[in-house]
DNA sequence: AGTGGTACTCGGTGATACGGAGTACTGAGA
DNA sequence: TCTCAGTACTCCGTATCACCGAGTACCACT
């Protein structure tokens, strides 16, 4: 496929709120999940950033663990505000998606 | 609805091309469009550097023409290259919808 | 003369995904 | 023992994009 990044702006932050949102994970995990669910080009670097960026706007919990299988990992759970703005990603993404297939199949 | 800005990038630009390649039209009116498409942000200087870019990428013929009604218009229709734009902006569109769709579906 | 609608250009801003280098810890094989 | 691969995170810089504001310009109507 084709570079995505342009379009992944916006929507990746939301994937990883979602996958945060399921079950307390870290970044190395979440990486591998968003590149198994078809995401295949985002790095790791990019999933950094985005748990940085969750982390001081105040949207997850963070908690360090000794991981046994290299350095200590930062395990990643929504709070409230999280929750909320993975409800707000999905309506974003909801009306978003509807306009454009709407104009895809011929809408004016 | 909240704001839209991030998530329109990299699909805004393919909601051009799929107006233009309808029928030869201009920046005025394709705003128009797209705002009643549900697109109701955006906002002309947008359209404009667009479609600017899409010029200079060489994706479109541009012919201009005296208006009548205000200064003369710039009236843009898709050459070859900007046909196998758009088609690969629908096949990026299916690809990532559907993926994202899954995620929000339960999908792991 | 002034106002409002039409129509385009240009420079700068902020947000985002990406890339690369660097750090650090563990365990297995040469 | 030494190296290497895998795990795990941080930081700094880059490119791209949508947005915003100011400016220019043309026309019609009052």
């Amino acid at each position: 496929m084709d570079d995505l990044t342009e379009m992944l702006k916006g929507t990746l932050e939301g994937c990883v709120l979602e996958i945060i949102g399921r079950e307390e994970t870290y970044g190395y995990v979440i990486t591998r999940q968003l590149n198994e669910l078809g995401f295949a080009d985002v790095i790791e670097g990019t999933v950094y950033t985005i748990l940085l960026r969750l982390e001081r706007n105040g949207l997850v919990q963070v908690t360090k663990r000794p991981s046994g299988m290299g350095p200590p990992r930062k395990f990643y759970s929504l709070n409230d505000a999280g929750r909320a703005e993975l409800g707000k990603f999905w309506a974003k993404w909801e009306y978003l998606s509807s306009r454009i297939d709407k104009l895809k199949e011929g809408g004016r």
